[in-house]
RNA sequence: GCCCCGGUAGCUCAGCUGGAUAGAGCGUCUCCCUCCUAAGGAGAAGGCCGCAGGUUCGAAUCCUGCCCGGGGUACCA
């Protein structure tokens, strides 16, 4: 069971509820934000919602809902503002309350008995290059996202799926070769400093070994040289990985065939073998699915994949995080999974191209031209937790501007650090009262404003994870906890703990310790290790 | 052509499931360390929310049209 001080918010609206049907006789939401300090905790325009259906002035409602708040203990006033708002402030014994309630693991919520099952993928990208800071992007959007549906109670796997096969693979091993010499092309897909490496590596082998053995070499030693440690700077875990080819040997790719025809989703034209998406609702109505040379269109095996998440692996949602260069194909698939399995949920997340922004002008990157900076070097020059926090300051569709001088020459203007000193700050009161001898109280019985701000802050932190359940809008996760360091930087600045009298000083050291597991709770679903010192 | 994303302070961006005086960081300008880390705090200046209509008691937010920027759009992957 919730307790109702875990979420004042919607404790609140189901106060306004009642209160609504009370007085009035109807059943109506009513809702509940904090936007605004200065309009006490909380504010509600449930008045204002109900003026028509009442037929009645917004500020007479209110004044009535006013009253039957006042009459709640819990409530310290409840008053009417503007047009016909509702600012509710709630008494200090229910923040004292709230607070004295806080378990270890606030935030996160007890797993149901059946869970729904959910794939997060990821990342994706192919065996043919180092990860680009695109791919980074979506690493920490994934990772986040992920973690943010586990304090929900899903069963997440994080997943990552690759193809070591295809054309792009033939002509990595092309590229290569080029490079070592062995070959002439007008026009190569790859090149840079891995390829030199690779073509001296392999220098050998590339005469000796034939081509299939040479893909496997060269996309191995990519994954095992380039990708996975990259990947493990980020912190980032898959549950996953994914081979395109194990489609084709685990039967996944005949059976979609088969379903597909059974559909009658498959037509044949001009010698190929089309499928029908328009029942689906993709506005492109229909794509290649087998060529008429007989080979699969790129769009089949992600088909493929598809089914295989939701038929062989029973998923009951997955979420793609996807990149710019992918979200094109996604209506499609989405068209064919859900004339498929209708039960099932297939959503995207999508995030825009970043640039890179080096000596103020723009850092081209591209695995092709070879000219990057690679996620290991970024997060060597400026951290993983500062990349990570980077890359979640903004809102995943919008593009991205990182600045590389920024990052790494001023770091202490990053807000990363502005947030991280705030738990620096906490850490140094306690680690002083230790040295004073100063023992933390038991209990709080009075609160300044500005530490009901502070509670007021962490009680809305179940509301923001399930927001982000929900949207998978986690650049919230980092204005959350902007705001909450502003709000304790206040603070510090405001009450010197350890100048108070002893008791008092005790009971801002209570407070101290639920605020600081808070923040670890916090710092965990971002993915970010806490600094006890700076 | 069609599809996706964006256009908000000098810069980078929040806010967009409609609500009060549109916010933050950086930059600029004041003030605050005998005091738990000043990597901080208090304050000032800075806005036709791309443009034009519409819906509404109320629009940065929803709808339509247009303008500008970015990306995508093959029987390539």
């Amino acid at each position: 069971m919730k307790s109702k001080y875990n979420h004042p918010s919607s404790y609140l609206s189901a106060v306004l509820a009642s209160g609504i049907k009370e007085l009035f006789a109807i059943d109506a939401e009513a809702t509940v934000e904090s936007t605004d300090r200065r309009f006490g905790d909380f504010q509600s325009n449930a008045a204002l919602q109900l003026q028509k259906e009442l037929q009645r002035a917004p500020r007479d409602i209110a004044k009535e809902l006013a009253e039957y708040l006042s009459n709640i203990k819990e409530v310290a006033e409840a008053e009417v503002a503007g047009p016909g708002f509702i600012n509710i402030t709630l008494s200090d014994d229910y923040w004292l309350q709230f607070m004295s309630n806080l378990s270890d693991d606030f935030g996160y919520h007890e797993s149901p008995e059946q869970s729904e099952k959910v794939q997060v993928e990821f990342i994706s990208a192919n065996p043919t290059g180092p990860l680009t800071l695109g791919n980074a992007r979506g690493g920490f959007i994934g990772d986040v996202l992920s973690n943010v549906l586990d304090t929900q109670g899903y069963d997440v796997t994080r997943e990552y799926y690759f193809n070591d096969a295809g054309t792009q693979v033939s002509k990595l091993l092309e590229s290569v070769k080029v490079e070592a010499g062995l070959l002439e092309v007008e026009d190569r897909q790859y090149s840079g400093e891995y390829i030199s490496k690779l073509a001296q590596d392999f220098k050998e082998k590339l005469t000796t070994e034939d081509d299939a053995t040479l893909k496997k070499l060269l996309t191995k030693t990519i994954f095992t040289e380039y990708i996975q440690p990259d990947i493990k700077k980020m912190n980032i875990e898959f549950d996953e990985w994914f081979n395109e080819t194990s489609l084709i040997e685990d039967g996944s790719f005949d059976a979609t065939m088969d379903i597909l025809r059974e559909k009658g989703l498959l037509f044949e034209r001009d010698g190929a073998q089309w499928l029908n998406t328009e029942r689906g609702g993709d506005p492109r109505r229909e794509r290649v699915f087998i060529k008429s040379n007989g080979d699969p269109s790129y769009f089949a095996p992600d088909v493929a994949y598809h089914v295989n998440i939701f038929s062989q692996r029973r998923f009951d949602r997955a979420i793609k995080e996807l990149g710019p260069d992918h979200v094109a194909q996604f209506p499609s698939v989405r068209a064919v999974i859900s004339l498929l399995y209708p039960d099932k949920k297939l959503e995207m997340v999508t995030h825009q191209q970043l640039r890179l922004i080096k000596n103020g002008q723009e850092f081209k990157m591209s695995k092709r031209s070879g000219q990057y900076v690679t996620v290991g070097e970024l997060i060597d020059r400026v951290g993983a937790d500062v990349a990570r926090w980077f890359m979640l300051m903004r809102s995943s569709d919008t593009h991205m501007d990182f600045d590389l001088d920024l990052a790494e020459e001023q770091s202490q203007k990053n807000p990363f650090w502005y947030v991280m000193y705030a738990y620096v700050r906490l850490n140094a009161i306690l680690r002083q009262a230790r040295e004073r001898e100063i023992n933390s109280a038991s209990e709080m019985t009075t609160i300044a404003p500005i530490e009901k701000e502070m509670i007021k802050q962490i009680a809305l932190l179940p509301d923001l994870l399930d927001t982000v359940s929900r949207t998978y809008e986690v650049h919230k996760l980092t204005f959350y906890g902007q705001e909450f360091a502003r709000l304790f930087h206040e603070w510090y600045e405001e009450i010197h703990v350890l100048d108070l009298p002893q008791n008092d000083a005790a009971q801002k050291l209570y407070m101290l310790e639920k605020i600081k597991k808070m923040f670890e709770n916090y710092f965990e679903i971002i993915g970010i290790e806490p600094l006890e010192s700076m």
